[in-house]
DNA sequence: CGGAATGTTGATATGCCTCAACTAAAGTGG
DNA sequence: CCACTTTAGTTGAGGCATATCAACATTCCG
């Protein structure tokens, strides 16, 4: 976590005493399982220690609609700290671990440590920029080009927190959820996938996402950084 | 500004005292008149006082995406209070009144008043929520579907700030600029607004929107308002 | 009064969806 | 260990919603 805030944020010692004071409780969940639910009100924040998780709506229809996806460091749930009920849901991807800390620890602290607040508040400003960003893609782009952005964010995203092994990082996400995410069909996720693949851009097999040809792909997704707020870019 | 924090979140006295003590800079722009545009750094924050305000994305092939669009009492540029440079641009709609207020003067008032910081924090947190919104909206919704979610949106938030008179309010959009909001073209914007005209769900004219049917329209564009978060909603 | 911006409508093209069949891989029980 | 089921991925054919292009109507505004 203080890896991760320290990629946008700068803390003083005092700052990191007072993180380090916070008493985690750890969880290991499996494959697909919810953390939270819509509608419920939860009082503990969730912080992804090893593996991912994603945030999603359920609509009417049953339709899922994943809004972000979140890597070892992120906390997934942020956006509800100061808010009563959830509006989305958050579910892990893949066999993760999770740390559980009660709003009212956090909230003690932002008040001790107004630069805490303020770190933690910018991250949730970054997960905002994040899905501005996701609006622009599924709004106006072609399938391909979805693709290709989300392929360039979660790398980038994941090469910034060091979790990346050449031009690999570990993302479990199936085509049915990479759908669920742009607003594509399975088939037509498919098809760009192999266009993709094809063209010798990226891969995503088996839960590892490869890439291979890093310029092309950011421009065949139109993809500009900026947005992440990285103090020391990866790239 | 009071008012609309009062919407979701508790102020004591003093807090308000703390918010009564800023002093603003007002200001009036023409239609359209940017206010901050994608890389700039501002150093003071926004508030519109009268007409509307929008956040918007431009790509590199000079597409304009809007992000969200904003209310007398909304805060157009919270989310780059605590990031450094703006990966979007906020225009304003209609002409529009502004309140400026200098970011060192806003967060030395979030230090001496945690609890004024948490309800800025939650505004920009409610702000996220109606983005991800945006990206479930504007994913897998039908153009009607998503034209009817965007009316229901900005008629009860206007409600909520009480900005409606019966059953309209000031919505001062052209079809163009609706059309880059919900990611459609113009042509298919045209014929959406006709098919919710015609079933005499609502209108959109001279910048005037009209709701006739609010349980249907509400109901076309699967629209339920929980994300918005607010203490007393309108309906 | 003239020009520009905005809104309207039709014809055609196309990217994506739907449906359906099939293959491959992963987990399960005998 | 193998048959069996389930889940994930692949591919093709046809239809439909929306884009594109083009012409025209209307309103706004100097």
């Amino acid at each position: 976590m203080i890896r991760k805030l320290k990629e946008h944020s700068r803390l003083d010692h005092d700052d990191l005493a007072e993180i380090r004071h916070l008493n985690p409780v750890v969880r290991e969940l499996q494959n697909g399982a919810d953390i939270i639910r819509q509608g419920d009100r939860p009082h503990v924040s969730v912080m992804v220690v090893e593996g991912m998780a994603a945030r999603y709506h359920i609509l009417p229809s049953g339709r899922r609609q994943y809004l972000s996806f979140h890597l070892a460091g992120d906390m997934p749930d942020s956006q509800c700290l100061f808010v009563d009920q959830m509006d989305h849901a958050v579910c892990v991807l893949g066999k993760t671990t999770i740390a559980l800390v009660a709003h009212k620890d956090l909230i003690a602290a932002f008040v001790r440590r107004p630069n805490f607040a303020f770190a933690i508040w910018r991250e949730t400003l970054i997960d905002a920029a994040i899905f501005r960003e996701a609006i622009t893609n599924n709004s106006g782009r072609s399938a391909v080009a979805r693709m290709a952005h989300l392929f360039c964010e979660l790398f980038y995203r994941a090469r910034a927190s060091g979790l990346t092994r050449d031009y690999s990082c570990q993302i479990p996400i199936s085509l049915v959820q990479l759908g669920e995410a742009l607003g594509l069909s399975i088939a037509t996720i498919n098809r760009a996938l192999a266009d993709i693949r094809d063209h010798d851009l990226a891969d995503l097999k088996n839960g590892v996402l490869t890439i291979n040809d890093w310029s092309r792909l950011s421009k065949r997704g139109e993809f500009t950084p900026q947005y992440l707020h990285l103090r020391r870019p990866p790239f």
